[in-house]
RNA sequence: GCGCCAGUAGCUCAAUUGGACAGAGCGUUGGCCUCCGGAGCCAAAGGCUGUGGGUUCGAUUCCCGCCUGGCGCACCA
């Protein structure tokens, strides 16, 4: 049977709860966490105690004098403690898990969650006027892997990179560009008050000097701004398209903010405020009433010198997504932009969309260790760390898993000297080496003639330690939908570390090659569900799973 | 001052979204290689979940107050 213990278990209990006439929205299934209570679990009675005026063990006597189960798949229902039915699979559940799994190979941990949803993935969008940073690699990692959670629970999910080309920032680009680029020919050109210090400024300056020669020296200051602008943009947003490759990211769509300026998407968030009454006009300017959804002042939409506010260029960017179709729209921003989520929050509202298909998530902060020591970093400044170096230095694998290990939600501490190690220390080398010797394992088998039969027996898997195995490896599915359904990519590091954990168990207490023919086929089996898994678990965290190390 | 997020073992983090005796890794201490790779395994020590209240059969989880830390509070983008 393809269907989950805990599905099963549940219309189980849904089933009698209507036939003695109860309220069935009570029935929950859960995995208890102490080893001696059995695989599945139920405080149904003790959520019933109180609407039957009954005591919980009581509730839970009659619910077990009247289930009926197949005992071919649960071996024993017992109730502990204050009122908790505990259900204790059999082997042959577990057995057919495997089956499955040699079945379904690189499908297995699918399932239909999101099935119908089309999700729009919003990530990075880091302004083209610098380098991306360590934030942006963060996000990078969370907003790749969630896509393809997205993928493996059912739904269409699309990356989606919002160029910020347009506006101020990118004509400052321009002119630090151009005093560079001056300042390379001899020639004096103040350097703009706000403009960008770094280092890559002064290398891009060389770049075009090399590519064009001195062509943009004789034009005036405005001519040669837009042009090296324009040069500049280009380049900038062509390198952060090849680190986020490097970086194995792959955007379905880079949707530039100039495109929307140049459509009339801005006047339609216009008129449909000003139809509902959700514009004013005050001291010249247009402003949007984000007060009536929550936010704590109204916001500007037109300025009074009747420019647009970058914030109505992204509502009116919010309203172009769903537009195309998408019904789920999710963003991840960094921490500089906290301020800007409830007016977007409020501005979607008041276009009418229903709450919560619009939700942004904030990738906080990732302090840099090094030898014990936080490496600062600062954009304006221009020492910034950038994600170049650090895949660089720490390399694709371990950067991505880094970032993968903790929730997006909460600032992190990243080791690069951890990171860096090759050693037991590092947890990305304990899960890849865990597939590295599986696939050892089946070398060897191959090694010394042992083909893969299709004569084998599953039953045979029976001891304390293949059934943990096999018990880890039936989480799969559930700790997919679950990651992807509350955007927790950490569930898949968690879960990899404990495969990798129990697997290295049994592998010391079990040899999987032996003088017993029957059982290395049913062992070999074993381990191939482990490295179909691991495999498959690392794939969509986008990982490499190694055969050697 | 206001808002958001966080506070769990020495350190970095979990805890199946309200369930049972709060778990992993690292670090510390002590063990394990005639063997499919020791990049591994086993064991021990380590906790008043920041703090005070509340909600209920049951709270790390929900509500209120306080303390500490991070981030954010533009007619910038």
């Amino acid at each position: 049977m393809d269907i989950s213990a805990e599905t099963y278990l549940h219309d189980l209990l849904t089933t009698l709860m209507r036939k003695q006439g109860w309220p069935t929205e009570a029935v929950s299934i859960n995995r208890p966490r102490q080893e001696g209570f059995g695989d599945y679990a139920t405080p149904v009675a003790m959520s019933l105690a109180k609407t039957l005026k009954q005591a919980p063990r009581a509730i839970a006597e009659k619910i077990v004098r009247n289930l009926e189960f197949d005992r071919n798949l649960i071996e024993e229902v017992s109730i502990d403690g204050p009122g908790f039915i505990n259900f204790r699979l059999g082997p042959g559940y577990w057995q057919n898990v495997l089956a499955e799994i040699l079945r379904k190979r690189e499908l297995y941990g699918r399932s239909t969650w999101g099935a119908g949803r089309k999700i729009n993935m919003e990530f990075v969008s880091a302004n083209p006027t610098g380098p991306l940073n360590v934030v942006s690699a963060r996000a990078a990692s969370i907003g790749d892997v969630l896509v393809n959670l997205f993928h493996a629970v059912g739904a269409e999910a699309s990356r989606e990179y919002y160029v910020n080309d347009a506006g101020q920032r990118v004509r400052m680009l321009g002119y630090s560009v151009s005093a560079r680029y001056m300042a390379l020919f001899g020639k004096e050109e103040p350097f703009p008050e706000d403009g960008y210090h770094g280092d890559y400024i002064k290398d891009l300056a060389a770049e075009i000097r090399d590519e064009f020669g001195d062509r943009f020296v004789s034009l005036s200051l405005e001519e040669r701004c837009d042009q090296l602008t324009q040069i500049a943009l280009d380049r900038m947003i062509r390198a952060q398209r090849e680190t986020l490759e490097k970086f194995r990211v792959k955007f379905d769509l880079w949707f530039s903010e100039q495109s929307l300026l140049d459509s009339n998407r801005q006047q339609e968030v216009l008129d449909l405020f000003a139809q509902k009454n959700f514009s004013y006009e005050k001291d010249g300017a247009l402003w949007f009433r984000s007060s009536q959804f929550g936010d704590e002042q109204d916001r500007v939409l037109l300025k009074s010198d009747g420019e647009p506010t970058y914030f109505l260029g992204d509502i009116a960017y919010h309203m172009d997504k769903y537009r195309r179709g998408f019904d789920q729209l999710y963003d991840l921003w960094g921490p500089d932009h906290h301020s800007h989520v409830t007016r977007m929050e409020a501005a979607m509202q008041a276009l009418g969309y229903p709450p919560g298909s619009f939700q942004v998530r904030i990738i906080q902060q990732v302090n840099l260790l090094r030898g014990g020591e936080v490496v600062k970093m600062s954009k304006r400044a221009g020492n910034i760390i950038e994600m170049t170096e650090l895949i660089e230095e720490v390399g694709v694998d371990a950067a991505r898993y880094f970032f993968l290990m903790r929730k997006l939600d909460s600032p992190m501490d990243f080791d690069i000297d951890l990171a860096k190690k090759q050693s037991d220390e590092n947890p990305v080398y304990y899960v890849q080496y865990a597939h590295a010797r599986v696939c050892n394992i089946l070398a060897h088998a191959a090694t010394k003639g042992i083909a893969l039969s299709e004569n084998y027996d599953l039953r045979l898997l029976k001891t304390p330690e293949e059934l943990a195995v096999l018990r880890k490896l039936a989480e799969f599915p559930e700790t997919v939908s679950k990651a992807a359904q509350f955007l927790e990519p950490h569930r898949l590091t968690i879960f990899l570390q404990e495969l990798a954990a129990i697997f290295h168990h049994f592998y010391h207490e079990h040899r999987v090659v032996s003088e017993d023919a029957a059982m290395t086929q049913a062992r070999l089996r074993l381990v191939e569900g482990v490295r179909i898994v691991l495999a498959n678990a690392l794939k969509l965290l986008n990982i490499t799973a190694p055969e050697k190390m």
